[in-house]
Parts: C-alpha cells; structure tokens; sequence
DNA sequence: TGCGAGCTGGCCGTTTTCGGACATCGAAAT
DNA sequence: ATTTCGATGTCCGAAAACGGCCAGCTCGCA
C-alpha cells in the first residue's frame, strides 16, 4: 500500500508534512520531527493532489486562523496499536485551547477499559501521534504543569498553545498543580 | 478477522482440516501437523458452506483421483513473511510427481532477489507451510536424497510421492545425487 | 511550619536485542 | 560410504531497555 505525502507552509511553525493512504489522513509532521515518518512502512510518494489533502489544507487553514476546527471532521487513520488509539481518542477529546495530563488520560483509559494503565505508556504513545496538531499531543502537559518534552521542540509547544489562547507563563517554571484542570471540560 | 475450517476426507491419508478467511484458502493440514494452524490467529470457526471450500474440495477430489490440478487455480492467501511467500511460489512452480532440494530453492530464490539465502531457512519455511498437499511441501527433498522431515510424519510425505508415480526406493536409503534432478523441469 | 528542589521506585506499552531451534549443505576426516 | 563439523538465513519467544510520568519522600533553607 503506498503512501503519499505533500507539504504544508504555516506562518506559525513553518512547514509540515502530511501524508495519506488515499483515503484517510495517515500522518502530520513537523520537518524536524523525532518521530517524523513513525507508522508509515516504505517510502512516500510526492503527490498533492488527493481529495483529502484539500480537507486537510482548509482545515488547517482554519486552525491557523484562530478557529478551532473539529478533528473528527477528518478521515483519520494510522497503523497503531490498540492503546496508541484509545491515547488519539483522549487527546481528541480535548478542547480547544485547554489542556491536561499523561496521568489524566491514563485514568481516564484505566477507567474504560477496566484494566491499569499508566501515565508513562501514555507519554510513550503521545509522543509517537503521527497527527500532530490535529491529534493535539501539544495539549498534554506534565501533572506539575511543565512542557516535558515535544518531539518537534517545546518551542513549538509553546507557540501553539499561546495561538490557542493559553496562559504558558505558568508553565515555563514547573509547579505542582499549575496546568489547567481537566475536570473543568468535563467527561 | 474471523477464520472458518471444515474436515475433508482422503482415503489416502486420512482427514484434512481445511480453513479460509472466507475469500482465499489459508490453511489445509494433517490432523496431527506438528504445525497445526500456524499463521491462523485465533480460534477458527467451524463452517463449511463457503463457496471456496467447495473449490477446494473439487481441487482435492481430482488431485487424490491421480489428476494434476493447478494449485494456482485456487485462492491462496496467509499470513506470511515475505520469505515465506517467495518459497511458497517456488514450491507451487514443482511441477506434479517431481522433486527438488531445499537448496535448490534457495539458490533460485538468491538469484531473484540479489541477495543470499540459505537451504536453512528454505528449511524452516517449507515445514511452516500452511497449505499442504496444494502448495506441495513434499515434493521437497535433501540434496542427498533423503526425506528429512515432514509435518505430518514422514511415511505421509512417502504416500503422497507414490501417489504422485515417484519411485521412492531411492530415498528410502539416502544416497547422494538421488534426487531427481531439478534442471530436468526448467526454469 | 512552609515551600520547593531533587531523588527514588514503580509504573506499563513498545522497541530492541538476543539466543535457540530448524524439514540444510558442502567439505573434510574417518 | 558414513560421520562430523562449521556456516548458514529466518523466525519466534523471552528478556531487557527505554520513555514527552508521577507520587512520596527526603532535605535545605527561611
């Protein structure tokens, strides 16, 4: 099954890459990703004009105009395991603008599925979201409300939470219980 | 993916569990196949009314007739390497009542792809096969003319190359140079 | 007391590494 | 004519290592 893959250019963070079955959006990364290419086997084929890269384009240009478009309006899809899935579910979930914590979503699925689950799978499972931005792993922070880590760089982080609105002035020194309560959002 | 089986009888050697995913055949082995259901996840289900099984069963019915049916006629799927699925068509390219060497296998799968491989692991591969009988893993012999193994016991391997016209006199006492030479078939 | 920085141990899903088992084969030694 | 020996590629299971974590506990410092 090949992959096809075209760029995007943001004012904000520069260039990404998305790529795609065909059908559905398989991958979103940033140029300098740790992770970049995670879950696509074999090379990418250079080819922009697919119907859903033209959704993905407006829908990032949404994103970047300050909207804050649904993610489920997307085709999404991705070789993951069963648990990287649920982790995508939880971040979908998570509003715009707001943010919350590895542990957090690890409750929330240890809740679910009956069986413990732990913050630290979590962050494994987040760092390697092949949907960057519209999967947003930007949006999960730290339980002492640090940044701790971005596969594209905690500068990106940083960016894209304050174009979301969010205060990270709290975030740049780490305390206990400074990252906004995800009870707030609700279930 | 669910996966569906059904018995078929040979007068020959006994029952045969057949299973599909309900497109393809994915497994056809010996009651006692020291590999029973490898490459099947999961329990299978039993159900015979699939149009597949009905070819299969056709297929089975001329080949224990003495006919030469054409493995290639039938839907063959399976979960399988790569490797595996390259020594599977070298083993469907053994034309009815001849042999080959493990080795032999090897040396032409080496000269396809460029690289080395080994009679070894031709080895391995060919006692994984699935499909017995329609991928015929016994008409693959030692280079000395030895039988070496078969998953459902060597005296199986020994009725379906009688069955087939070989003259198995020759293998019953390995002997170096006794299999029947593979270039006799071609390419 | 009170607060925060730093250490520690447990957490669990994924990836990597490693070791053994093989339906082998050719050459060399007996 | 046999037996032994070493090299061989692939697959699989187990074990170890690795993280975008977190809570609990020390301390040191006012």
């Amino acid at each position: 099954m090949t992959t096809y893959r075209t760029e995007y250019e943001s004012e904000l963070i520069g260039p990404l890459t998305l790529a795609s079955d065909g059908e559905a959006i398989v991958g979103c990364w940033f140029g300098n990703d740790r992770y970049f290419g995670y879950g696509v086997d074999g090379e990418m084929e250079p080819n922009g004009d697919l119907p859903v890269f033209d959704q993905a384009r407006a829908w990032l240009d949404r994103y970047f105009e300050g909207k804050a478009p649904d993610p489920r309006e997307l085709p999404l899809s991705a070789n993951a395991t069963p648990f990287q899935l649920r982790v995508r579910e939880a971040m979908l979930d998570i509003p715009y603008g707001q943010t919350t914590t590895y542990g957090d979503i690890a409750n929330r699925i240890a809740s679910e599925t009956g069986k413990r689950s732990s913050a630290r799978a979590v962050g494994g499972a987040v760092g390697h979201n092949p949907l960057c931005i519209i999967a947003p792993c930007h949006r999960v922070v730290g339980a002492d409300g640090s940044l701790t880590g971005f596969g594209g760089g905690i500068d990106m982080k940083v960016k894209l939470l304050e174009h979301e609105g969010v205060d990270v002035s709290c975030f740049y020194r780490p305390k206990r219980g400074t990252a906004i309560d995800p009870a707030s959002w609700g279930r």
